[in-house]
DNA sequence: CGTTTAATTGAAAGCAGTCAAACTATGTGG
DNA sequence: CCACATAGTTTGACTGCTTTCAATTAAACG
């Protein structure tokens, strides 16, 4: 399961063991429970092993923003790791299952092995990428084509980690907290994903969500996933085989 | 000149000569020239000596979002280090000098010299986090406090490089710039600006600004420099010196 | 000293927010 | 098994911050 941690990122061959003998705590968390709150001091590095969380800030005004959405396999504390106190809160959003490696074992791993420290290096990158295309959506896109992008992201993701179905994936978030990481309120978000539904781009049953035109709504969502940096691993030959499939 | 590189973060004795002793190469660019566009392979790592650069990224509409200013002092290509291509445009904002260090003597000196790469690791984390602020700023807060916040920011950060004069310091963007950095428009940017000024909360010359009063245009932002993670340096004798001159 | 770029101001139009209320789903206890 | 409670979804109406379009003034440049 800690195998998770680098599979999107660069493969290293017996570093994995490394990486898989290091000593871990699992640990259960109920859903909306804070695994780190602003402020606080972390001793430990926590790794998603299933389950969804999410960090986000609050202004001094008390509006929310959801700065980031953490998916399996999801580090969730080099931040912690390398600096002092939390700058944001970590929360979960279902119920979540975490691996716990101690700051020291990161360290150390991080120096013994070059290749494992390049690989912590990558996925900071690519968070930190993730991060200004989010700023990029937040910023210059109407909510219709910041939604479509959010989605075409997860399914992304999603897909790189393997937890796509055929044609959609389960997105355990209500309407208001898909809001919060939108930066549009959720009477407004309703009014988005019912629009994106009625022009036939996205399905829905319950949370789940699919796509019965990938191309057409990553068109809209101007989504192209280079900015994820998947380009080593089976991204192409997994899309590729569910748009076969679609 | 190069020890700016990580002044801002923890220091290290013995370990600072080492990255002094770094080979590089000086390397003038002009205003408004590009150091980096996005899909490029770059090969070398560029610190700001002088002068002012941002990261930005362009939609499909052709809508520039600044996701990032950096000021003299930054790293601009750790990202360039560890993944491929640049998912996002590097620009001068004025003329510039940087100093050219090569990736593999980077990646030399992180793996010799674990402070180093930990300092390295700092300074990315933090970038990570002035984004997840900027986030917040962008989705959540309205143009004028973004504004403010923008403007607090800055000022504490060259601050920390010692690039404020008593009161205020230049900030060389035009105001479309300033705008396409906090997702307004160019005109409604220009009617913050003079908002603010009419308030007294900033005073302007030209380009320089300076905050008459510190306190409160922090408190207008809800700004609070934690984020920042400055905390092992001079900042508070710094801040408080500067309070108490003006 | 004309030319170009940046700053400034006015007026009209629009996307999204807020307020309110109804509806649905899920779960709890009697 | 039903009544009620709670949380989340959905829809309407009105307000407002920002955008866009247009035009003017100021400053920078060769």
């Amino acid at each position: 399961m800690v195998r998770k941690l680098e599979i999107y990122v660069p493969l290293q061959p017996d570093d994995r063991d490394a990486v898989l003998a290091l000593p871990y705590t699992l640990k259960s968390y109920d859903a909306s429970a804070y695994l780190v709150r602003e402020g606080e001091v972390v001793k430990h590095c926590a790794v998603l092993l299933s389950g969804f969380a999410f960090r986000h800030k609050i202004t001094n005004m008390g509006m929310r923003q959801i700065v980031s959405v953490q998916i399996p396999g999801d580090a969730l504390d080099f931040q912690h790791v390398f600096l002092e106190a939390a700058d944001h809160n970590l929360q979960t959003a279902t119920r979540v299952d975490v691996a716990l490696i101690t700051k020291r074992a990161i360290l150390d791993i991080a120096r013994s092995r070059p290749a494992i420290s390049d690989v912590i290096f990558a996925s900071i990158l690519v968070e930190l990428s993730i991060l200004r295309e989010c700023a990029l959506n937040l910023a210059k896109r109407d909510a219709r084509t910041r939604l479509a992008h959010f989605l075409c992201e997860l399914a992304v993701r999603l897909d790189a980690v393997g937890l796509t179905s055929y044609q959609g994936y389960e997105l355990p978030l209500s309407q208001e907290q898909i809001g919060d990481a939108l930066g549009i309120s959720a009477v407004h978000t309703n009014r988005t994903i019912r629009a994106l539904e009625m022009e036939g781009l996205i399905a829905r049953d319950k949370r789940s969500i699919s796509f019965p035109r990938w191309e057409a709504i990553c068109s809209v969502a101007g989504f192209s996933s280079s900015y994820l940096h998947l380009n080593r691993i089976d991204r192409n030959s997994r899309l590729a085989a569910r748009q076969r499939q679609i």
